[in-house]
DNA sequence: GTCGTGACATGCG
DNA sequence: ACGCATGCCACGA
């Protein structure tokens, strides 16, 4: 894999995301000042190593809901991990209203970029 | 170069 | 709610 900066910018925002808050492919890309962006932030995290230890399954669609094939290992990861943080998941979906993450003013400036 | 595909998003029927 | 089209663009065949 060769990682480019968009990746990191992807990588450094999930780094960020609290336990118990998620945020969506497109919220990500749009921090990372790249709108209309979305697919790279998928496939920054498909890319990520798992030694980067990253909260990738705070990452949902806009939907709230969980954007892996239904059923797969990584899926059922992805559902546990949610619920262990006291995120509710009902039929794969998380509401949003209730668990997005919504950086302050004070966090966007602490960014590395 | 062309084409299909994809951890996406949004609008329209 | 659901499918379909379109926009997005990096990758691999």
């Amino acid at each position: 894999m060769k990682p480019n900066e968009n990746h990191h910018r992807i990588w450094t925002l999930v780094a960020l995301i609290p336990p118990g808050k998620v945020v969506s492919y497109g919220q990500l890309a749009d921090l990372a000042g790249l709108p209309g962006r979305a697919r790279l932030a998928g496939r920054a995290l498909k890319l990520a190593s798992p030694s980067q230890n990253l909260p990738w399954h705070r990452v949902l669609n806009s939907q709230g809901k969980i954007s892996l094939q239904k059923g797969s290992d990584a899926y059922q990861r992805q559902v546990k991990r949610l619920q262990e943080e006291g995120i509710v998941v009902i039929g794969g979906k998380v509401k949003l209203a209730d668990f997005q993450w919504q950086p302050s003013l004070g966090e966007l400036l602490t960014l590395p970029f």
